[in-house]
DNA sequence: AGCTTTCGGGTACGATGTACGCAAGCACCG
DNA sequence: CGGTGCTTGCGTACATCGTACCCGAAAGCT
């Protein structure tokens, strides 16, 4: 009859979502759970591999696991919960490129991981938009993006805006990718067909005369050679970087 | 009974989705259509505003149009094609910026337009990720950055890169920024509460030593003023820009 | 052994996207 | 003017989803 407070006060969810063990409390009572975080992770990732984010489902997973639909929820406290965990996971399987000493090499070799993580895994980057996930490996790879710029004469803030702009342009970049790339695979078709398919539509759009460069860029035919582009952007950032750097 | 081929070829859907009408063929027969594409996109964009995309459903933008749910299939094909529809809109309303024939100024001018337009309608961002919506207005942002990069002495190819650069890395940065805002929101708390929230957890990374950078930052109150973060972003891209300009 | 605490997972509900089919409205041909 | 054939409007129905609720099973602790 003692008004006894809970056991332990609640924790808010991101530090409970990122305890080392998914058991609820520290204690060993109780029966223990019979897969861990990482197994659930895993499992989501490979479905996510295999038919992508949209076929992802709690019931999938969990079959894939063996057990039931409902039985996840022992371990996330829902989807979204599930989604920040495949994030971390998936930036855990990241290596990171050893670093030479020289910030440009290494701010190349850093940004060139990133890119080919979420182009392994297209499903990675439209999850990862929207949540924060500060997870442990996700901060792993702030720190190794820091201490690359460490050094330099710049003030921490300023590092971190770098670390920053890079990121955000890997990402956008990659995302212009991954959506040329499926809307290739959604239609099914080949890209010949695709491009076949659309004719009509561009031969609309370039006899309007409305849209001059647009025009020039199809009869040119310059196409997107992605590997290309990003090195040469990455060239422009770089070089911006260190146009911007306090002189030594 | 005579084998006749359907009145018309089937229009790839790239094709239908931007036809001026939206009657599925060109003749005046039939009933005429009691909506428009455009107040159908408004419509959902209205909701989209008032509640979040993660609301907007068929059923919301059919009643809010006073109508039935399936009515809509017969002015887009799916969901998919209702969110390119607001795409479209949406840039069609960006209002472009007048050119000064500086380039510098007009690239900034065109970055900061292409910012507010996303932070204004937050759900743009995700929407339009995984989608490549080449529709007229799309298209007429593209005119406007390419006119800009052109008399540089840069190739046709050169000046997309660039145009592409600068989109892709205001697409990535806003994205960060919207995240950290939907984190907040979502929570439902005050920013003060959720500091005090995420704080124990916080504690506990500092504390394991792994993370000194990150230590640094939170201990030295690095807070993320996104406005001037973005002009910094911009000074650098651009400065990485001009580094890499044919001389003149 | 019994008590306490935890996990496992079945059932069930509300919401969603959309296939199907039929009724209603309009233009044109006779 | 009345039919004919096209078009749009939309109710019904279904598969699938996330997940609230609940209770039985399983494992320490005393």
């Amino acid at each position: 009859m003692t008004d006894r407070t809970p056991a332990r006060s609640e924790l808010p969810s991101e530090a409970r979502l990122w305890r080392p063990s998914s058991r609820s409390t520290d204690s060993a009572r109780g029966r223990p759970p019979g897969y861990s975080r990482a197994q659930i992770a895993e499992a989501a990732i490979k479905i996510a591999d295999a038919e992508g984010v949209e076929a992802l489902s709690m019931r999938k997973v969990a079959t894939a696991l063996g057990t039931g639909a409902m039985s996840l929820y022992r371990y996330v406290k829902n989807k979204e919960a599930l989604c920040q965990l495949m994030v971390d996971h998936m930036v855990g399987q990241a290596v990171l490129p050893e670093r030479t000493g020289e910030w440009r090499t290494d701010l190349r070799a850093l940004a060139v991981a990133q890119r080919m993580t979420q182009l392994a895994h297209p499903w990675l980057a439209g999850i990862a938009a929207g949540r924060p996930t500060m997870g442990p490996n996700t901060l792993r790879m702030l720190e190794h993006g820091m201490s690359i710029l460490d050094g330099l004469g710049l003030s921490l803030a300023e590092m971190l805006e770098i670390y920053s702009l890079i990121s955000s342009w890997v990402n956008g970049f990659v995302r212009e990718e991954l959506t040329e790339e499926a809307v290739r695979e959604r239609s099914g078709l080949s890209v010949q067909e695709w491009r076949q398919n659309i004719a009509p539509y561009i031969e609309n759009l370039m006899s309007s005369g409305d849209y001059p460069y647009f025009t020039r860029i199809v009869r040119e035919g310059i196409d997107h050679d992605f590997d290309m582009r990003f090195e040469r952007g990455l060239d422009r950032i770089i070089a911006g970087i260190a146009a911007t750097l306090p002189s030594r």
